[in-house]
RNA sequence: CGGGGUGUAGCGCAGCCUGGUAGCGCGCUACGUUCGGGACGUAGAAGUCGGAGGUUCGAAUCCUCUCACCCCGACCA
C-alpha cells in the first residue's frame, strides 16, 4: 500500500552547517546577498558563483517542489537535458551571435568547442525533432529544473544576478496558435500555473506586458516580485490594473504638432567637450525639458541600410523597440565612427541632420511640438548645432525643417520610455505609476523561430509538413530565493513565508544539558513532524542570546522556546518570526495544534 | 567594455604617507565564572600581507607588471 502521509523532517542543528555571521562580508550590498551570507544560507566561490549550503538548499528543493507540482498539475512532464552542448546548435540558430560574449565556450580535449547552456532551445528542438513526426503527438509540453550558465558581463547581488544559476525551463510544441491544444491555451496554462507557483511561495508578485529580448518570439509576460530595491521598472495603469516593463509599456495619446512661431532668431553657443546632456544643460542654462536629444541609428543592411535619427525630449529615453514599431524594422545604435564619415556630429546633432545627411526622421510626441501649450507660447528648444562642440537655442521645427516633416521621411511616434505621470495606453485620461521588481518568471510565445531555423517539421492531417509552433516559460528558481529575501526580511534577518522555509518550526532549546528539556523537544518534534513540519532543533551549547538572534536572522516562521520559564507554567514559548512582542505559552499538549492554526491563519 | 574602489587570520578592519620583519575587534580552542535577546576573565591557536618581478642591507609599506573581487554605467534577463 502506498504511504500518502508526510512526514516532516527533524534535523539538528549541531548536525547540519548553518554558519551565521554577525558581520556581512564587505562586498555585499543587496539586502538578499547580505542576509542570505550571514544566516549561512550561501557563499561565494567566485564572480557570480555560490556554494548553496543545506538551508538554502532545502529552499531551494521548496521552490521546485511547488513548481514541479503545478507544472504536473498544467500538463507539463519533466526531464533533464545536458547542460553541456555542442556549440553548432547555437550557431545553427545564430544565438552565438545573439548572446555573444554571455555565452560560455570550452574547448575539449579533441578541439571541439561546447557551450555551458544558457538555455535549451536548441537542444530540446533538436531532440523533439528526432522523436515525432506527427500532429498526432502535439501538443506537449516538456520541463526541466537545471543549473544554466551565463557570463554575465557584470554578475551583481549575490543570487540575484549570477553566472551559474538554477532554473526551471519548459518548452511547448504546438502545430496551431489558436484553439483546443494551440500555443495560447498552453500559454494561459502557464500563465495560471505560475500564478499560482508565485501565489503558493507567499510571494507578492506582478504580472507584466514584457519585451522577448534574445530568446525571440512575440507575446512575452514577466512575472516580477514587487520591491523596492528590484532592478527592473514596472509601469502601472492607475485605471486598469494594466502593468509592463518599462522596456514595453505604451503611452497613451499624446497632443504634438510641429506648427507654432519660432521664439526668437537661432543662435549657435560653443559648449566645447560638452557630449552628455547634463554638461550642456547646465553649461548654457537650459533645462532638459526644453532641450530635444536627437540619436543616430544604423538599419542594417540586411533592411536596406541606412540611418535613423530619432528625436525625443531630453529629459526622456529612447527605446529602440519602439522605434522599430515604428518604422517597422530593426535599429541600432550606429557605429560612431561610421556615423561621423557619414556626416552626423555625434555629440552634437540636431533634427535637422536628417534632412541634410538623409536619414528617416522619427520624433516622439512630447519633442514634436512648436507651440508650449501650457505657458502659451512658442516651445523654446535647444539642440546640437550640427557642428563640433557647438549647440544652437531656440530652434524651430516649422522654419529649420519646413516641409520636411510633411514628407514620408518624418514619422511622429512613440519612442521613448514610459515614465510616472504618463498617460496610460489603457484608459483615457488615467495615468502610469512607477514601481520595481525582481523578473522571477518569464513566459514566451516563441513561434516558430527555432523550428524554422532547425528544421523541426510535422505532418499535419493532409500530408503537408509545417514548423512546429513553440512557447518557452522559465522560472529562475535561485533567483526566487534571492528575491523573497529581498521582499521579506526586517533589521533583524529573514522573514520566510511558510511555503519557502527550510524548516517551519524552530525549537530552541534553552538548556541543552537538561535532559528534561531534551526529551520535550525531541517529543514536540516528533508530534510535529507527524503533522507534516519540518523541524530544527537548536541544541547548540550556546547562550540564549545567541540562539534568539540567530533564530531570527534564519528566519524560520515559528520558534518554540523550551525553557524553565515556560515549562513552570506547563508549556514552551510559541512565537512567530512576524510577532513583534512577548511569545505566548502553549501547553505541551497543543503545541502541533497552535502551529497548524498558525499555517492555515497564513 | 568605460568610470570608481578594494585585496593584510574564517569575518570586519588598522598598519602603508615617513621601509626595520604584522596588530585590533568578532569568531575559534582550553579552563573558570556566567546563562531568557549576540556575557566576562585568564591562557592559547591561527596570516604565502592577492601574485610576479624590481629598488634596498632590509618591503605589507616604494616602483613596474599582473590577477581577483565589489560598486556605478554600458550590456543582459
Amino acid at each position: 500500500m502506498l504511504s500518502t502521509r508526510r512526514f516532516g523532517d527533524i534535523q539538528r542543528w549541531s548536525q547540519t552547517l548553518i554558519p551565521t555571521a554577525k558581520e556581512a562580508p564587505a562586498d555585499a550590498e543587496a539586502p538578499s546577498h547580505k542576509l542570505l551570507v550571514r544566516a549561512g544560507f550561501i557563499r561565494r566561490v567566485g564572480a557570480g558563483i555560490y556554494d548553496y549550503l543545506p538551508l538554502a538548499w532545502r529552499t531551494l528543493n521548496k521552490i521546485s517542489g511547488i513548481v514541479r507540482d503545478e507544472m504536473n498539475a498544467a500538463g507539463a512532464c519533466e526531464m533533464l537535458m545536458p547542460a553541456l552542448e555542442p556549440f553548432e546548435f547555437f550557431e545553427g540558430t545564430k544565438r552565438d551571435v545573439d548572446y555573444g560574449d554571455n555565452l560560455f565556450r570550452l574547448t575539449d580535449r579533441h578541439g571541439r568547442v561546447n557551450a555551458l547552456a544558457p538555455t535549451h532551445e536548441e537542444i530540446i528542438t533538436e531532440m523533439m525533432k528526432g522523436s515525432i513526426a506527427s500532429y498526432k503527438q502535439l501538443p506537449l509540453n516538456l520541463y526541466q529544473v537545471q543549473t544554466k550558465f551565463r557570463d554575465e558581463a557584470r554578475p551583481r547581488s549575490g543570487l540575484l544576478r549570477g553566472r551559474e544559476f538554477i532554473m526551471k525551463d519548459a518548452y511547448s510544441f504546438h502545430t496551431k496558435a489558436e484553439g483546443a491544444g494551440g500555443l495560447t491555451e498552453t500559454y494561459e496554462k502557464m500563465r495560471t500555473a505560475y500564478t499560482n507557483i508565485f501565489t503558493r511561495c507567499g510571494l507578492d508578485f506582478s504580472i507584466v506586458e514584457a519585451e522577448a529580448g534574445p530568446i525571440g518570439g512575440s507575446a512575452s509576460h514577466e512575472f516580477m516580485v514587487n520591491c523596492e530595491t528590484g532592478e527592473d521598472t514596472i509601469l502601472r495603469c492607475s485605471k486598469t490594473g494594466y502593468a509592463a516593463n518599462v522596456e514595453k509599456c505604451g503611452i497613451g495619446e499624446r497632443a504634438w504638432s510641429f506648427d507654432g512661431e519660432p521664439s526668437g532668431d537661432l543662435e549657435t553657443v560653443p559648449t566645447p567637450g560638452m557630449a552628455s546632456i547634463e554638461d550642456v544643460s547646465k553649461f548654457i542654462k537650459v533645462k532638459a525639458p526644453n532641450m530635444l536629444k536627437t540619436i543616430v541609428l544604423s538599419i542594417d543592411a540586411e533592411h536596406g541600410g541606412g540611418w535613423v535619427v530619432a528625436v525625443v525630449r531630453a529629459d526622456h529615453e529612447v527605446n529602440e523597440g519602439k522605434i522599430k514599431d515604428a518604422i517597422g524594422f530593426p535599429v541600432a545604435m550606429a557605429d560612431e565612427t561610421e556615423a561621423k564619415a557619414a556626416g552626423f556630429a555625434i555629440g552634437f546633432v540636431s533634427p535637422c541632420a536628417a534632412k541634410t545627411v538623409g536619414a528617416k526622421l522619427v520624433v516622439d510626441p512630447d519633442a514634436a511640438q512648436g507651440m508650449d501649450t501650457a505657458k502659451g507660447k512658442p516651445y523654446f528648444w535647444a539642440t546640437g548645432a550640427d557642428t563640433h562642440d557647438h549647440h544652437v537655442k531656440r530652434f524651430n521645427w516649422r522654419r529649420e525643417l519646413g516641409d520636411f516633416l510633411d514628407s514620408e521621411n518624418t514619422i511622429v511616434a512613440d519612442i521613448r520610455n514610459a515614465r510616472a505621470g504618463d498617460p496610460s495606453p489603457k484608459a483615457a485620461g488615467a495615468t502610469l505609476t512607477e514601481g520595481r521588481g525582481v523578473e522571477v518568471g518569464h513566459i514566451f510565445q516563441l513561434g516558430t523561430k527555432y523550428s524554422e531555423a532547425m528544421g523541426f517539421l510535422v505532418q499535419d492531417e493532409s500530408g503537408d509538413r509545417n514548423a512546429v509552433i513553440m512557447g518557452c516559460y522559465g522560472i529562475g528558481v535561485s533567483r526566487t530565493l534571492a528575491a523573497c529575501v529581498e521582499m521579506s526580511h526586517d533589521d533583524n534577518g529573514i522573514v520566510w513565508p511558510m511555503a519557502l522555509a527550510p524548516y517551519h518550526v524552530l525549537i530552541t532549546v534553552m538548556k541543552i544539558d537538561n535532559e528534561e528539556h531534551m526529551a520535550h523537544a525531541t517529543n514536540i518534534a516528533k508530534g510535529l513532524s507527524e503533522a507534516g513540519f519540518d523541524v530544527l532543533i537548536d541544541d547548540r551549547d550556546d547562550r540564549p542570546g545567541s540562539k534568539f538572534k540567530d533564530a531570527d536572522l534564519i528566519g524560520i516562521p515559528i520558534r518554540l522556546t523550551i525553557g524553565d520559564k515556560a515549562l513552570d507554567q506547563g508549556g514552551v514559548e510559541f512565537k512567530q518570526r512576524t510577532d513583534t512582542g512577548k511569545g505566548e505559552i502553549v501547553a505541551l499538549g497543543s503545541i502541533t495544534t497552535r502551529c497548524i492554526d498558525a499555517v492555515s491563519s497564513q
